[in-house]
DNA sequence: CTACTTGCAAACACTTTGCAGTTGC
DNA sequence: GCAACTGCAAAGTGTTTGCAAGTAG
């Protein structure tokens, strides 16, 4: 159980809720996978880890921890979207379009460009949404040795 | 009719489409709405125009303009996505929270940001989405103008 | 032991499909 | 006039709700 899943379950309790099978389950699903997961995706994960969780209740637990801020909506370019469990502060989505790893980063210094598009809109902007799409380190290595065609 | 409309019945025709009425009345709500149009948003706006045009058709046509390229599903922060026609070259959009008025922008010089974040992650990105939130000028003014609280 | 949580089934909402009548060209 | 298109209704898919049984604390 690494660290991130370990403060969610801690919040979870925090806030009133029992640490249920079904609960850990989705909460271990998400944690120890590298990209976000679709209800889809996340529902048989689930379920190799307790084969007893319904789909109702991943979509309750999801609702849960989006709600408690423990989890977030990832858009993605195809289809609509996924969760991941969110980390504190401000991050954005690096998407491999290959083998769909997703990798956080922060610092993502669009200062000059918000205060630019302020200005020239007259807008007060408020938020920013950034989502990257490429090819991991090891995704091009792949194709690089791999014959081309 | 403004210019983007009569290009997109244009390149209907010239892929051999029929310019119905309801796809006209589709194409009309779409090039006159300041913001993307869920399905939703979109079948009202195009009965306005065109009483007898139905929502499987309103489906269609958004899934032709789609599929021709002449439209784009944007995703949108709170419900999952509307539609806007597709204006060619790269943009973003600027979303204001209050009115949910939407302008495009391009000029968006990611440039050094993905390049330092390619360095940095090893990533090689193919794209990027960027949509920004705020208050427009509009709206602005009418909350400064109106009494606090 | 109690209240919260669960899974099931049914309800619900949204989207797609099949088909006969209609319309653009 | 013909093929493409439309609207309706029905089927299909994904999500939410109601409720009795189960479980964490």
């Amino acid at each position: 159980m690494n660290d991130q899943e370990q403060a969610v379950l801690s919040e979870l309790r925090a806030h009133g809720n029992k640490l249920t099978q079904a609960r850990r389950a989705v909460v271990h699903a998400l944690a120890t996978s590298p990209v976000p997961l679709s209800i889809n995706d996340l529902y048989p994960l689930a379920r190799e880890i307790n084969e007893d969780v319904g789909l109702v209740t991943v979509y309750r637990t999801l609702e849960l921890l989006v709600s408690l801020g423990l989890a977030r909506p990832v858009h993605l370019m195809d289809n609509c979207h996924g969760y991941t469990l969110a980390t504190p502060g401000h991050t954005h989505h690096l998407h491999c379009r290959q083998c769909h790893r997703v990798i956080e980063f922060d610092g993502c210094d669009l200062g000059p460009l918000l205060e630019r598009i302020a200005q020239q809109t007259g807008y007060h902007i408020t938020g920013h949404w950034l989502e990257l799409e490429g090819l991991c380190a090891r995704c091009q290595q792949a194709s690089d040795t791999r014959p081309a065609g």
